[in-house]
DNA sequence: TCGGACTAAATTGTCAACAATCACGTAGGA
DNA sequence: TCCTACGTGATTGTTGACAATTTAGTCCGA
């Protein structure tokens, strides 16, 4: 599974109402990628017209996606994309930085298929590659690969789940930050421990390697953000 | 903040409407006290009787419900009670395991106050005075409020509501269970571990600490499990 | 006895209309 | 100028009725 590709659901574009869980999707894709940005209020009218939903229909998706903490409700005031504050980044991270660790610690327990050697093998190559010649584009969508594949080969439905809304907020900083490539060395040195212990099948470091790895990304990621805001 | 309280706000008994957000506690807690059981299904019109709110206000908090990981969806089916398969008991108690762990290490990070350590020496001390006296009831009750209290020192309201979360299907089996005493013992030797390094604030041996104590609880869970449904 | 088709009740899905509340601009007076 | 009061449009809250679907029971024939 990749969380990337959540509202990756085909279009049905038979005049048919779209179902529940496809709307949802579709909107947690657009939460992902900005096109609703942090605070921004969610009118149900406009969601109604966007998607081809009734208006009942249409906040029930709201509520849920509310439950789900990818946006607030505020009485008589409706929703808006969830905001981050400083603390709340800060207590994100922090979680964060253990779910990830203990993504990698499973992922290290189960035995490799020789694809997913491959796999690891080939997006780690691509990262060394882009560290060498600068390129944060590359870097920036193998670091994305890289995560996702360990989540995946984790497998343990809870954490991809967690993880995900986890992510959600603090998803844009990364983006912007990302073409920063001040940091990408340090980064990749951090990669490649990981993927050393991955291969491995050390769990212990593999852990370890990965909650460093994460910590260090929540300070930089807190740093930005406060050279961003004040 | 208490999760085991979540439903505790008074009822407005003035023929006035409840708030959603009363609603969905008071649901919550049945379902946190087992009133409703896994599987169980909440039917509409029994949930707008009940509660005394409209239907179309009822879908909406199911569905925030559904959205938070109490319920379960299925279309032209309503909601149930989320049910726990042994896959699933597994992979929440590895999540729980490194969160549980966070709690720990987060609190033992914080300076306690004077209050915090007195009331810490004091549970544990009940629950050495249970252990001693084989009494499962005290225990378990005081275990509760140990983890709690480690919970709320930790003040990280992203862990704390995943926590919530995550407790939620586990709970009535860890209840069942805590009445066996013969584990007591063990689990008692546990929690002096966490406690002695939470008071010494070494945040290393108090997740460490903490971890063993939830991966051991979680693999008399899972056993127990077994032996009730095969 | 078994199984399939049919009916009726229960339950969920959908929609539209109306009420309540909020946001914002404007007019009037000190 | 400033501030309050007011009114209007925009938005959310609530309700009830009706449609669609599922569930459960019953009848009937092989």
């Amino acid at each position: 599974m990749n969380f990337y590709s959540i509202a990756m659901t085909k279009e049905i574009d038979t005049g048919e109402s779209p179902t529940v869980s496809n709307v949802m999707a579709r909107i947690r894709q657009h939460i992902f990628e900005g096109i609703y940005a942090p605070g921004q209020r969610l009118i149900e009218k406009d969601v109604v017209e966007e998607y081809g939903i009734g208006r009942g229909r249409a906040r029930e998706v709201l509520k849920s996606l509310v439950g789900e903490g990818y946006l607030e409700f505020e009485e008589n005031r409706g929703v808006r994309v969830r905001r981050l504050t400083r603390q709340g980044a800060i207590d994100i991270g922090r979680v964060r930085e253990v779910i990830e660790g203990l993504a990698a610690r499973l992922a290290a327990e189960r035995t490799f298929t020789d694809e997913e050697r491959s796999t690891l093998a080939n997006i780690q190559a691509e990262m060394d590659r882009a560290t060498e010649e600068r390129d944060a584009e590359t870097f920036a969508h193998a670091n994305r690969r890289f995560h996702d594949l360990i989540v995946e080969v984790a497998d343990n439905s809870v954490l991809t789940k967690q993880l995900e809304i986890l992510r959600v907020p603090i998803f844009r900083i990364q983006f912007q930050q990302s073409f920063t490539t001040a940091s990408m060395g340090e980064r990749n040195k951090d990669h490649q421990r990981i993927t050393q212990a991955l291969l491995d099948g050390d769990a212990d470091a593999a852990e370890a390697a990965m909650r460093d790895h994460v910590r260090r990304g929540n300070a930089r990621l807190v740093e930005f953000a406060d050279r961003l805001f004040g």
